[in-house]
DNA sequence: GTTTAGCACTCTGGTCGCTCAAGTGCTATC
DNA sequence: GATAGCACTTGAGCGACCAGAGTGCTAAAC
């Protein structure tokens, strides 16, 4: 049987039915369901043959002989292919994000609401990371002394973002030599970027090497314990309710939670599928190649945008059967309203 | 009939019988198996009668007429009361949770991992917060100008906490008013509490009221717009995960997931049950009273201490149904070892 | 040639009835 | 006071059964 005859329009219209009922229904859809909710009145035997064609073609799948049939992940790749652009966001939920984010002055803040006002509007898992940023132009440093040996590091960056860390030194300084060296990253560097900074204060350590100059033993000491080591990116989840309705299985449910715990992962995986280049929101059906445990779960992210910067992403994961078109234009209303909010504000 | 006699020895070793086998079992336990199991030989019937003395006395309840019994929360309370003082932690146990935690040298980073490692040596939610710390020393402030209007304003207390916020002022000042501002702040009031600070600030501002001064319109701007506000608590939840295995009712298990990420509310709760003043672990059978959805759950907590400065608490959060000796010795030891640690690298 | 109607067949899920095991309370006895 | 015996209750498990939904195939209609 030739394949390039199954995408004519009356397949297409068959298709898109059978993806949105099962969506909603969550049971293997069949030919009479079909034909009954079909407007141009289509037979149930007509709707059958059309439907063995896409079996074959892999768009569908039955789980047992004697029951209807289910969207396979290419169906639901058609689908989204298919809807997208098409869709517009309800004024009730475009008033529930912009409330939710109207006031939000910083990135984590945003960040944060946003998984959280994602969670109330899919019925996926809101997830949200932020950017770790040693590409960002430094403002500030400081370090306090807090015991022998014991220092306190903050760094600022020109964005916002406050790196905080206790850091053990080999050598103790006092506050003075503290002072100075902060004075002299602070005078030499602002505006560079943090990375930028890094491999400069290394090369000068390394070869204005003065063994009596005591900024330059400050430095180094300081260096050494990694007083410009950025912070681990901030991961927001929430809403992992939602998902105790959605997964049948209790063993999966149990995994799925744990590994929506593990924040590495989770950054992992939206920094693997979410990147400067892509245009507004990504949908990616088929977690399972990069998560085993997401077998049937689909994420739905953007990036987060402040004019051409990244500064972190925003996303659903959620089960293949979810509101397709709600979400992806919720994600997407909000990463406009990320660059939005954040370019006017800072 | 006379309560007095129930809690003789033959009693006390029945219902500690029956609470064992029914947190292990998790089945309502009846006469026949309680003989089986108990070494010096009672026949079912013996213990029948006792057992309905047990009920009687609110100790025991059936869930229909031709089952076992099982305990109720008095019986609970009563258990642990007996068994208090009694465990040793496991040797593995130790090690997990000395190795998870050594070598942190902050108090977020400590809590973070404890919420963690407690998650993982229960079968219920691991939960840490810090103390979000007004009455803590201030170590040292500082303002930076963003851009117009807003300034990043950072607050270190002596215990190496920092605060981080970004402020919107009413009228913009430049960073030399900012620096100005927070050298005065420093060199006034280091080491003072932040709950001090802001009250005796508030005070010159209101007297010294010198309307050409240039610096105490920046301080009263600052001041206007909190910049000596302290964060929200942080407020660590793990172990979520456990809890599918525990909650038998959907709808329960999610609304509980719900409950667990509203962090204020779980904050409250801590600190509703657990305060400076008690010695060691508290455990609070019963939580229905605070938050409705934890019907038949426990919390089981302490303090977290530096010397006698509160800096958090630490608790497990798990369904009655728990190993209470282990959970609450694994609660006690790390809480010795939150003293411990900090205390010796602060 | 496409669409439809009809038919025999195959599953799944729910209900009914039955039995069985576990447990109870009560009474009589040791 | 402890125990043995006995009649009674109840939920869980199991098989039989049936209805509903769906399928593929064939033959007829458009």
């Amino acid at each position: 049987m030739p394949n390039p005859g199954q995408i004519g329009p009356r397949e297409r219209e068959i298709l898109t039915a059978i993806v949105e009922t099962y969506i909603s229904s969550g049971e293997p859809v069949g030919s009479r369901t079909l034909s009954r909710l079909n407007k141009d009145g289509l037979s149930p035997a007509t709707i059958r043959n059309v439907m063995a064609d896409l079996v074959d073609a892999g768009f569908l799948e039955q789980p047992h002989t004697s029951a209807g049939r289910i969207p396979t992940a290419q169906a639901y790749r058609y689908y989204v292919d298919q809807i997208s652009g098409k869709a517009v966001l309800s004024p009730s939920d475009q008033n529930l994000i912009s409330e939710s984010l109207a006031g939000t002055v910083d990135i984590q803040q945003f960040l944060e609401r946003t998984s959280h006002v994602l969670s109330l509007v899919s019925s996926g898992v809101g997830v949200a990371i932020s950017r770790t940023g040693p590409q960002y132009a430094l403002e500030h440093v400081y370090f306090s002394r807090q015991a022998p040996n014991k220092v306190l590091a903050v760094v600022v960056t020109k964005s916002g973002v406050v790196h905080d860390r206790i850091m053990r030194l080999e050598n103790d300084l006092s506050q003075t030599d503290l002072d100075t060296a902060a004075n002299y990253i602070n005078t030499n560097f602002r505006g560079w970027t943090v990375d930028a900074v890094k491999t400069e204060l290394g090369r000068r350590i390394e070869h204005e090497r003065t063994e009596y100059d005591r900024l330059m033993q400050s430095l180094r000491e300081l260096y050494k314990s990694g007083a410009l080591a950025t912070n681990a990116p901030n991961v927001f989840v929430e809403g992992v309710a939602n998902l105790v309705a959605k997964e049948e299985d209790r063993e999966r449910l149990r995994e799925l939670l744990r590994t929506l715990e593990e924040k590495e992962r989770i950054a992992e995986l939206l920094s693997a599928y979410l990147d400067t280049q892509q245009e507004s929101v990504r949908v990616v059906i088929g977690l399972e190649e990069a998560v085993p445990e997401m077998r049937n779960f689909v994420l739905i992210g953007a990036p987060a945008r402040v004019g051409d910067e990244m500064q972190g992403s925003l996303a659903v994961i959620g089960p293949t059967r979810m509101d397709y078109q709600h979400t992806i234009t919720a994600v997407s209303y909000i990463a406009q309203l990320f660059d939005k909010l954040l370019n006017e504000n800072v």
